[in-house]
DNA sequence: AGCGGTTACGAAAGACGTAAGGATG
DNA sequence: CATCCTTACGTCTTTCGTAACCGCT
């Protein structure tokens, strides 16, 4: 019976097996053998008394009392961070933060900040993942998901970060025609969508889109092909409209805004790597063209 | 640099040299040698970066630093506690409780009490300190405190358990005198206490106490020997009243009761065996003549 | 001096990675 | 049959207690 591995490396090993739903790409994640992460695993439930992860060869199941372990870890290890950082210096930034963030966004203008907060944050060990799917942020154990739209999770503190504004756009020839086809964005459009001029007027678009993909890289490159219209945020098409490669279909009329926010679980106090990183996000928002900075509320 | 030692532990050896003031008397407490109990504050502060403890020869003082940890770590460490209950055997209650209990009571009454509680739970490890000073619970580390009197601490969680009825009395010859010498316990009474009979009429005694001690067993003997009348508890007189060793100096009219209560820290979760040993002295108290338990609101 | 904390050292225990074994889809 | 978890083994790190050392009161 191991007696003397340390318990809050067991529970991260733990955490992450569970995050993972694998032995070994937790091992992998966490710089150890397989073999070790299997040992912590079995050191653990051996201390508790339970099983926490029922194995079968290629699969892997957190049993009742897994669940219940799971639940109460998160909380457990934070509490060691927060103790750690409310002594260590308070101008020293370090940790691993794990981020969750659009595709699109999180490959450029995010990407730029983050970036750009790593240079003067050397010790934070950034992991930066990019999907537009809503994620179980508790389940994939990020610290913190920018999310585009409505988050789908009340469980979760949704700091507003900054508006999207879109817009209608296609090729100048494109845009000319009476009744362009159109190429729509899955998760945010379907057939309809409404434009809106500054004076709240709306005028309705409707249409079988000829062309949905669910990225938005994708569907800029066949707006910016001249084969249909469609909504795409401002600050992508910020080049285009000045070089007019693009246009607006409808003049004067603007497509509907996303909402950015960052989404992260509840937790006594924040770490404060995970704070300075929203404020270098909502800073660099700011000096995005298309991107209107959510007024900060000073977060705790 | 030491690594690999279990960050709990260290936390928990942090925790006792803290509460001791010392590092061998924690080391004592912990069943490790003075060298580890030193290396293991050592240890810590150096994971932490801070100096936790300053040491002189003769007197440990916390840093502030060390206050903030202190602080942070029973949370901590009772989280663990409760994860660890959370998954184990319902039925099967183990641990250590660190018992803070009156003197008087604490030897006799509570400590059958407390006798029974562990041949009912041998996993069970009992820490029994007497004391009727007021103690901080927090710095002390005890997990509950059994209190006669008020409690000054409105940060502990106070459960009443049982009122404790008293009697002014005296041996027969002393209780015929007009005006017999009194005996009085420090912390309880003064020069002056009240009488009361069942219809709520009150008789004040006031006099010049010829015996003040801050010790019930000394008080009891005084008040046996005949050389002075004063209030003792019912349950340590039930047995001379029968007898006719003494006797009530004012028939029907019974002295001032003092309530007895559990004090401990508010935590998201008691462990187990806190509650259940609470039980059985609630249980426990009302076999006593004398004492009147309070009705258990069934406690969370 | 005497008590308490720290450092040195040898012995013992434990954790790691590599590699072989076994089970499942 | 490929993948993933578990077990076996040798090596190396780390921890422990004992005991000497050092500093205050």
């Amino acid at each position: 019976m191991a007696k003397s591995l340390d318990r809050l490396t067991l529970l991260e090993t733990f955490a992450r097996i569970a995050e993972r739903g694998s032995i070994s790409a937790a091992a992998l994640d966490l710089g150890l053998s397989q073999a070790s992460a299997s040992r912590h695993l079995q050191d653990l439930e051996s201390r508790l008394g339970a099983v926490l992860i029922r194995r079968t060869t290629h699969t892997l199941k957190l049993t009742d009392a897994g669940k219940s372990v799971l639940r109460d870890t998160r909380p457990l290890l934070q509490s060691w961070d927060a103790l750690t950082e409310s002594v260590s210096d308070n101008d020293r930034i370090a940790g691993t933060l794990r981020v969750v963030a659009p595709l699109a966004l999180g490959q450029s203008h995010l990407a730029a900040i983050a970036s750009d907060f790593l240079r003067r944050h050397p010790d934070v060990h950034l992991v930066w993942e990019l999907s537009d799917e809503p994620i179980n942020v508790a389940e994939r154990g990020c610290d913190v998901w920018l999310r585009i739209g409505p988050v789908p999770d009340d469980r979760l503190i949704v700091r507003p970060l900054a508006t999207v504004t879109r817009s209608y756009v296609a090729t100048p020839e494109l845009a000319s025609q009476p009744n362009p086809p159109l190429a729509a964005l899955a998760p945010y459009e379907g057939n309809r969508f409404e434009l809106r001029d500054a004076d709240g007027g709306t005028r309705s678009v409707k249409s079988n889109a000829s062309f949905i993909t669910n990225t938005l890289g994708t569907l800029a490159t066949v707006i910016r092909s001249g084969t249909a219209a469609g909504i795409l945020p401002d600050w992508e098409i910020a080049e285009d409209l000045r070089t007019g490669k693009l246009t607006h279909v409808v003049p004067e009329f603007s497509a509907p805004s996303l909402n950015l926010s960052a989404c992260y679980l509840p937790a006594a106090r924040q770490p404060k790597r995970l704070t300075a990183f929203l404020s270098s996000v909502a800073e660099g928002l700011g000096q995005v063209p298309g991107i209107t900075p959510t007024h900060s509320p000073t977060d705790t």
